[in-house]
DNA sequence: ATGAAAGCGCTAACAA
DNA sequence: TTGTTAGCGCTTTCAT
């Protein structure tokens, strides 16, 4: 807060000679009758007195913030340009969205963030499938405030009031056959253990996928937090092509990074991609846009997701001012999904799988 | 805000039999007498309640936050790591940090956040140097809300309490240097327009370098964004080396993401990295470490950067209580540098400016 | 069409 | 050691 002193209502209200309930319903624009000529001169001191609102004090007043909060594990990759997606579909509906980083996956982090904006009385939360436990996070929200998570897979619904994930079931799935027909007859998922729930969702995608092909193909998958390099993972991967035998070998990288991490390895080890191997990621970030070959990838639409986290927690809000303005489409669409909406991925074919 | 009513200081009071003021007492561990007893029975009522300060209600009462509000152009990056590294350095010092992304460098949405912040009177305002135009500046912020910079060159000392800012032009001289003494007699440098400010001290530092060098070289720069792509840039590259005779070319481009397309595009044309070209980027990006040849960057350091923006912050602040726990070595370097702080950068030299 | 007044939940003198 | 009370700046009901 400014040491001077701010300019508030009752200034505004001396100035233009009324008072201040009528002050406050000309900021307002309430639908209350008032002179055009009151309008005009609260209006004018406001604008010569350089009058700003304190929401504060509105907020407590009107026990509604009109503030949102949300947690990510991290600024960087899909979450930061979610986030600022977010920030945009708040604003959009006349909220404000303050963001804040776990700092990874950090339980002691999430907590203190959780507790410092539900102290601030925010009106909602979104939140990543958390690394709290449980218990903590039920407690932590049970007073009243909706929550809304996004890429959670198997959460309790008396904790949120509905999730919206990425779905990399279906996307994987798609990749997988995408890489089929190419010409792959070997697959490969290179995996992280370490980001668990995100890591299966890809796996049973990648399974469904193997599952559904016309023609059987080897298959196998490496979980890149077991090697100590990305050579010794490849050194596994040629063992098993060796005896798979030849053809064409699909590899999906769990993201962009790692996956370009092990093209850079298959083409110092002398192969050919996309001659020999079939080279996939995951995020569609903006590396795959300068690497060589072109990384083909599945692009996460995080307007889209926003979208939707956006309705559920208007929904929520009952805010249904805000809520009539969104397209009948998303409403039908979230009608239909319930209380866990899918997002699709979209398969962005590059060079590096073929063209 | 919740629906249901939420637990105030008036039900700790009557649950524990004392008056709000002591509730108040406790809360606060504010330095007054009061009997064990008491405070047992207020934490008791407290902890079974469930109660949750009102945070809107005491900042509103004591005329003071202790909230801070960030401004970055977006998470992605450089940004996004500092923007974590402010929130963590904030909560350290008991302040909370809310970070939004301008999106880009849209002065529109820079200004709405700038506005809605100011409207929470949050105590303090952290911003990269602004696309608003400086007189729109210097009347939103001219309340008295301080304002601390960062990466913010020759902005009006009236405006900010300060400027943290990325030396840039030390680090780059420095790289120039580096490239110098593994044998480069042809330097390029690869910069961004689009960017100008911050393009500008890259420039500035290069050409620093070249003049300090014991032995002239030939050098040029190009601007990446007045290229249709970046193999144009490479064939004018060609040309100039053609003209300015053999020997080993260094490259520095204005970050890494850019250098890596670059490298690429060199490699694929044949060269070799670093036996004919020597290449180094800004940032220290992850995928510095990823790419191949492994690149050479200029890290950048973000918890030091935000340990002096937090500095700068709290004195402005006047919150001593805080300032007295910074290291005594941070506090002679503000002293020494005034209002304007510069961050040194650090060379991380890799393979491909040879070993 | 406008205003008086009672809160919202908390802090900070000051009194007891 | 504890309690009373007057705000903080704004919203909102109810009179006028």
């Amino acid at each position: 807060m400014s040491r001077k002193r701010q300019v508030t209502i009752v200034d505004l209200a001396e100035a233009a000679g009324v008072s201040i309930a009528t002050v406050s319903n000309v900021l307002n624009r309430r639908n209350v009758p008032m002179s055009s000529e009151t309008i005009r001169k609260v209006e004018q001191a406001a604008e010569q007195l350089g009058y700003r609102r304190n929401v504060m004090a509105a907020s407590l007043s009107r026990k509604k913030s009109y503030e949102l909060g949300m947690l990510v594990p991290s600024f960087a990759g899909h979450h930061g340009r979610f986030a600022e997606e977010m920030q945009r579909m708040a604003h959009t509906y006349g909220y404000h969205l303050s963001v804040f980083s776990a700092a990874g996956f950090d339980p002691e982090i999430e907590k203190r963030h959780l507790d410092v904006l539900l102290q601030r009385r925010v009106d909602g939360l979104i939140c990543h499938g958390l690394a709290m436990s449980q218990e903590a996070t039920r407690q932590l929200v049970g007073v009243g405030t909706p929550l809304v998570l996004f890429n959670a897979w198997g959460w309790p619904t008396d904790i949120a009031v509905g999730a919206v994930n990425l779905d990399f079931v279906v996307g994987c799935d798609e990749v997988v056959n995408h890489l089929y027909e190419q010409g792959c007859r070997t697959i490969c998922y290179i995996g992280k253990s370490s980001l668990y729930a995100t890591d299966c969702q890809r796996r049973i995608g990648v399974q469904n996928g193997l599952n559904r092909l016309s023609e059987p193909v080897a298959s196998v998958s490496f979980d890149a937090d077991s090697f100590a390099s990305i050579e010794e993972l490849l050194d596994q991967l040629e063992a098993f092509r060796a005896e798979s035998g030849p053809g064409l070998v699909g590899v999906i990288g769990f993201d962009d990074v790692l996956t370009l991490s092990f093209m850079s390895a298959v083409l110092r080890r002398g192969y050919r991609v996309p001659e020999e191997f079939l080279i996939a990621g995951i995020n569609n970030d903006p590396v795959t846009a300068i690497c060589h070959p072109l990384l083909t990838s599945l692009a996460l639409p995080a307007d889209l997701q926003a979208e939707f986290v956006m309705l559920l927690m208007l929904q929520a809000l009952e805010d249904n001012a805000a809520l009539s303005r969104f397209p009948q489409e998303y409403l039908s669409k979230a009608e239909r999904e319930g209380h866990e909406i899918q997002i699709p991925l979209q398969l962005v074919p590059r060079r590096s799988t073929g063209r």
